[in-house]
DNA sequence: GTGCGGTCTCGCACAGTGTGCGAGTAACCT
DNA sequence: AGGTTACTCGCACACTGTGCGAGACCGCAC
């Protein structure tokens, strides 16, 4: 008798193996964001993944903005900055990695600078960055200074970045469909801003594959940033 | 008898002046997001601050993320590029007006990157950046990369800075509070982040005023990201 | 004056949100 | 066997953005 209730029982809750964990929550969040995007996240449709109640998330996180803020460090999780490496180099894994991570879930543009990001991958991140600084040359306030630069750099050159493609992939079309959709649009603006207007000008006819010309925008920075940390190294006066 | 219904009809719909407008719209949802945050600009209350009903504010807006657009643009409207300066100063006028009105409107980071920012304002900033760029020796899509990352840098630098002031702020404290809050933990962290944790000690004892700390920060950073944009100058190689 | 079309306001309703609460269930310890 | 602990979940609440259709006011043509 009691092998068949516990069968049954078995039978019952199986579906959900064991029941709910926090690491389980947190992937099964970031495929639905990777999936359907930031605003399709809901408690209960995350439950329903999980084929359990949208309640019973709050057991295993105290808040949608908790959740949210352990998608987000897994995020970081994604950038790996050698340890021990020269600065640079540990300055460029990093740029590239965590551009790399945010193209990659596009979502977490909407969440950078409102879910604090003070979780171990990202503190495991910026350490071995400030590390790498610290003693490559760097000291005293320079080396927040210089790390702050850098991850600012990146940050902010790659928002825009996905903002854009989010908006493209929002409006169902690709990056060249967009161009083209736009265009007429610019023209038109062309007078109220000469200099913008200029430069489009110029780019109709210099085809470059786009997500490499976005490479090539996001390296001339970074390298530009780079050089003048390399000038304010204390002992290269 | 006319003039008195019109009295009577003035008395009815007299408070809110002629009706709703626009700009009236843009204006008084800029006071309740600076009043109360990102989360709390509802169209009921936005409705309600005015006067009006809430579906009433459809009828001079498409959508709540319209308006949201409308407002971001009337942050950038904020930050002033003199026309035809040095490329520098231009730089530095843009990236201290979009950190300004980004911290006196410290919402705005909830925005940034998830509203497209096209308006008008944002156009004839970047179009007085370019044009100083253009100017200044900047040719071909150098000038696009590099007025880019000033951009990005200003950017990124301001939004960590804000989310951390938001961060405080919602806590309910103020920095001394937070950082004494905080201490504790730091020093409990210290031996999983080791060169974090190195920085962090330097820094009890010197006392700064915060505010004038990050503007400092940012400085650095820029003039950096500045002296290595002016490094690839085509004439100075 | 009478009607008409345009501009604008708004109440209602719908589907959906995060989450507190309390009841319920299962597994383990004594 | 009884009790504690770990966990699940249905219900309910207050609240969201917004489509719809009914109106209210306006100036203009007849």
């Amino acid at each position: 008798m009691k092998p068949f209730t516990s069968v049954w029982t078995r039978e019952r809750k199986g579906p959900r193996e064991q029941g709910l964990s926090r690491d389980q929550i947190v992937r099964a969040a970031m495929e639905l964001l990777d999936a359907e995007g930031l605003d399709a996240l809901s408690m209960r449709k995350l439950g329903a993944k999980l084929g359990a109640g949208a309640t019973s998330l709050y057991w295993h996180v105290a808040n949608k903005d908790e959740l949210l803020e352990l998608v987000m460090d897994e995020v970081y999780g994604k950038v790996t900055v050698p340890e021990g490496a020269d600065w640079r180099h540990a300055a460029s894994a990093f740029a590239y990695g965590l551009r790399g991570a945010i193209l990659e879930h596009p979502w977490s543009v909407g969440l950078i600078g409102v879910v604090p990001g003070l979780g171990p991958n990202a503190l495991t991140a910026s350490d071995r960055l400030v590390g790498s600084f610290a003693g490559g040359g760097f000291a005293g306030t320079g080396v927040d200074y210089a790390v702050n630069a850098v991850i600012a750099y990146t940050l902010g050159a790659t928002i825009p970045e996905v903002s854009w493609l989010n908006a493209i992939k929002s409006a169902g079309t690709d990056i060249a469909g967009m161009q083209a959709a736009i265009g007429p649009t610019i023209e038109r603006l062309a007078s109220d801003y000469p200099s913008l207007g200029e430069r489009y000008k110029s780019y109709t006819g210099t085809d470059f594959d786009p997500t490499t010309a976005r490479r090539l925008a996001f390296d001339f920075g970074l390298l530009a940033l780079l050089d003048g940390l390399e000038t304010r190294l204390p002992h290269s006066t």
